[in-house]
DNA sequence: CGCATCCCCTGCCTGC
DNA sequence: TGCAGGCAGGGGATGC
C-alpha cells in the first residue's frame, strides 16, 4: 500500500527500534522477494546494530556499523509490524502476539532487547539489499533517482527543467523517478488536482518559451508538498496512536480528493465537475475534466 | 532518446 | 455459491 507518505510513517515506527537495539538474527522464509536476498544476508546483518534510518524516494535506508546499508522498498504490498517490543502504554498487558508465522511474512529481524519485526509482503514485489554505505549513491537504483519531493529542491524552477520539451503527459512525468524520486500514483493525481492542471497536458507545456516556471508549476510544486506533508501528518497521527506501524494507509485516505472517486462530484468549490477515471502509461488516473486544465 | 506496454505476484471485488 | 475477469498504491525490461 506504500506511497511516500506511508514509508515515511513505517520509517517513524521502525527508526527507534532498528538504532536502539542490535540485530541478535534474521530469520528468511524464502529465497527472495522480488530479488534474491544478497548472499549471507542473514550473516551480514547478525550482530549488527543502525546507526540511522532514513527513507530516500520509497527506500527505507538502514545506515549499519559494518559500514553497509540495508535498503528496504515496500513495493506494492510490503508491510512491517514490530512485535514484542516493551510499551508503557499497557504495563503488564501481555500484548504481545504469540503469532505462528502469518501468511507471507517473509522476514523476521530478532533484535536484541526481544523487539521482533516482521516483513510481510503478499505480492513479493518489494525487496531488501545489502550495499557499501561508500557506493550506495551510484548503485543503479540510486544513482539516477530524482527530485527528493519533501525538500527544498523541489520547486518551480526545478520542475520547469526537469519538464522541458517532455511531450509525456504531465501525470507520467510526475510518476517518473528520475524527475520526482517517490511520488507515486495517488499523490500525482492528488497534487494535479490541487493544482488545478489536467494530467493529460504534455509536461512540457507546463514551461515557459524562456525555460522559467510558470503560475501552473508554482501551484504544482506547492500542492506536490502540501497533500504530501499532510498524508505524512496523518499517518504520523495513526502511528501515535499505536495502532499501525505497519503502513497500511492512514485515515488520510478518507482526504482523497479525486483518487478512486470516479463519479462523484468534484470536491472544488463552485466546481460542478464529475471526477472521471482514465488509463495513463497503464495506471489509473483519476481527475476532474471541469476544473483541471 | 522518449514514451508506451507488459510483466513480476497475490488478493479482493464485481458480475455472471 | 463458484468462478472468471479486472483491478491494485511500484518499478524494471523491452520495443517502437
Amino acid at each position: 500500500m506504500p506511497e511516500l507518505p506511508e514509508v515515511e510513517t513505517v520509517r517513524l515506527g521502525l527508526e527507534p527500534v532498528f538504532t536502539s537495539s542490535a540485530i541478535a538474527s534474521v530469520e528468511l522464509r524464502r529465497g527472495d522477494l522480488r530479488f534474491p536476498f544478497p548472499p549471507r544476508f542473514a550473516a551480514r546483518l547478525k550482530g549488527r546494530r543502525a546507526r540511522s534510518l532514513y527513507r530516500r524516494a520509497k527506500y527505507m535506508i538502514a545506515k549499519l556499523d559494518s559500514g553497509e546499508a540495508l535498503v528496504m522498498h515496500l513495493g506494492m504490498s510490503g508491510s512491517f509490524r514490530i512485535e514484542g517490543e516493551k510499551s508503557s502504554h499497557a504495563p503488564g498487558a501481555f500484548h504481545v502476539k504469540r503469532s505462528g508465522a502469518g501468511a507471507h511474512d517473509h522476514v523476521v529481524f530478532h533484535f536484541a532487547n526481544g523487539a521482533r519485526v516482521i516483513y510481510n509482503d503478499p505480492r513479493r514485489f518489494g525487496f531488501m539489499l545489502l550495499e557499501p554505505q561508500a557506493t550506495l549513491a551510484t548503485h543503479p537504483l540510486f544513482a539516477g533517482l530524482g527530485i527528493e519531493p519533501l525538500s527544498r529542491d523541489l520547486h518551480a524552477a526545478a520542475l520547469a527543467k526537469a519538464f522541458t520539451r517532455r511531450k509525456a503527459p504531465v501525470k507520467a512525468a510526475l510518476l517518473d523517478q528520475r524527475i520526482v524520486a517517490g511520488l507515486g500514483n495517488i499523490y500525482a493525481c492528488e497534487a494535479l488536482h490541487r493544482a488545478r492542471i489536467s494530467p493529460l497536458r504534455a509536461a512540457g507545456s507546463l514551461v515557459a518559451k524562456s525555460g522559467k516556471s510558470t503560475d501552473a508549476l508554482v501551484r504544482l510544486a506547492a500542492a506536490i508538498k502540501e497533500v504530501l506533508c499532510e498524508a505524512v501528518a496523518a499517518g504520523g497521527s495513526t502511528l501515535r496512536d499505536h495502532r499501525q506501524a505497519d503502513g497500511t494507509l492512514g485515515y488520510f485516505q478518507h482526504s482523497f480528493r479525486v483518487y478512486d472517486r470516479e463519479g462523484a462530484a468534484c470536491p472544488t468549490p463552485r466546481c460542478k465537475g464529475q471526477i472521471a477515471r482514465i488509463v495513463q502509461s497503464g495506471r489509473s488516473t483519476f481527475f476532474c475534466p471541469t476544473c483541471q486544465k
